[in-house]
DNA sequence: GTCTATAAGATGATAGAC
DNA sequence: GTCTATCATCTTATAGAC
């Protein structure tokens, strides 16, 4: 790649988190780059393909800067400690936030679509393959859909940041909150057999509703 | 409120819903009000103002409609079934869709992020509220803040909202997902004493560590 | 209160010199 | 590959006629 591009790509980011989708346009960028406003349509033919380019790169380097630690937990517990420091780590580099602002623009837009997509599914795959092996024989993974539990992981983080720009005291709040939630979780996680068959045959009383159609 | 104005914010409101927040200027507003752009700033000041005023405007309408249904709920169970209506019924309407745009404006505009707060604050309330009711006398209340509980399920439908516009099918499973999770609340919400105590006792050995510092 | 006209500026994108 | 210059179009916001 380039250094032009690279230059480009990088100021794409620190644009995105620092001053949000609406003020990333080829002139801001471009000038934060150190370069020419007709450049980002030479090397990457429209702003948001510029963005989306610049969103896979971040979004590939995070998901491999973790893969190494979801790799090495073993258990609820050790999961709950690399998700918080990974959490801390990318709000930190506003990454979380970048996410946010490029979800919020995909609505109309489909090259962000496309992005938001790459991202979400990039983050959900590990997390569920994480989720799966440490999840493996609790009897959390008989009652809970891991691929969905990862959805609503990435999903809860996405409103949280969003929610941290407008409220910092609720989300700081949140996410306590959130901790103590997931030590409930961790506690079932380690029941003995006596009391998981009782939960499960609590939880088929509860769970006499149908499927639901979205 | 003169027709006008009133035409200007309901007009403000589905252009938000249905184009997102960057199609919402003072001409795209006018013309779908069949006004004169010019009257943007002659009743609101500023485009995002009326932004605000519409946003304002929305909630007010939609926590109203709400509290009393809120009101009736007597146990977890019944809770749970009035939330699934009303995120149904919210999302149809497109105000979380709209939520969340404002919210991801708000991170550079001090009038949209007073918008976003204002929404926040008002569903927190009503939720803290009757999650307040519903939980006395629960192991739930005991060991889980119900305001940061109430945080973290208005977050998490904002993320859900925007998650759903990139990957509908990975939202709905979510959403089923969380389904199942809130009823292993209710479980536990509905323990007897003996238990209750054995799983306080089991949290309290997992909570060593000290509070977090955002 | 509502309109037209206009100022002053930003934007995406392209043509063409070098 | 990089630049300047430019187009057409959009934006917020205001002045002033009616």
């Amino acid at each position: 790649m380039t250094d032009t591009k690279s230059r480009l790509i990088q100021a794409t980011l620190s644009t995105l988190r620092e001053e949000g989708l609406a003020a990333a346009s080829a002139r801001t960028i471009a000038a934060r780059a150190g370069t020419n406003q007709a450049l980002v349509f030479y090397h990457f033919g429209t702003v948001n393909e510029l963005l989306e380019a610049s969103s896979n790169h971040a979004v590939d380097e995070s998901v491999g800067r973790y893969r190494e630690a979801f790799a090495g937990a073993e258990s609820l517990a050790e999961l709950l400690d690399i998700g918080r420091e990974l959490h801390d780590s990318e709000r930190r580099n506003g990454n979380v936030a970048l996410m946010a602002q490029l979800m919020s623009g995909a609505h109309q837009d489909p090259v962000l679509a496309r992005a938001s997509q790459y991202a979400m599914s990039a983050w959900t795959r590990e997390i569920t393959l994480v989720l799966d092996r440490v999840l493996t024989a609790s009897p959390i993974a008989d009652l809970i859909d891991t691929e969905g539990l990862a959805h609503i992981i990435s999903a809860a983080f996405i409103g949280l940041e969003l929610y941290d720009g407008v409220d910092p005291t609720g989300a700081a709040r949140a996410l306590d909150t959130l901790e103590g939630l997931t030590q409930l979780l961790d506690v079932v996680n380690r029941l003995g057999p006596v009391a998981r068959r009782a939960l499960r045959s609590e939880l088929g009383t509860t769970t006499q509703r149908g499927p639901r159609h979205h």
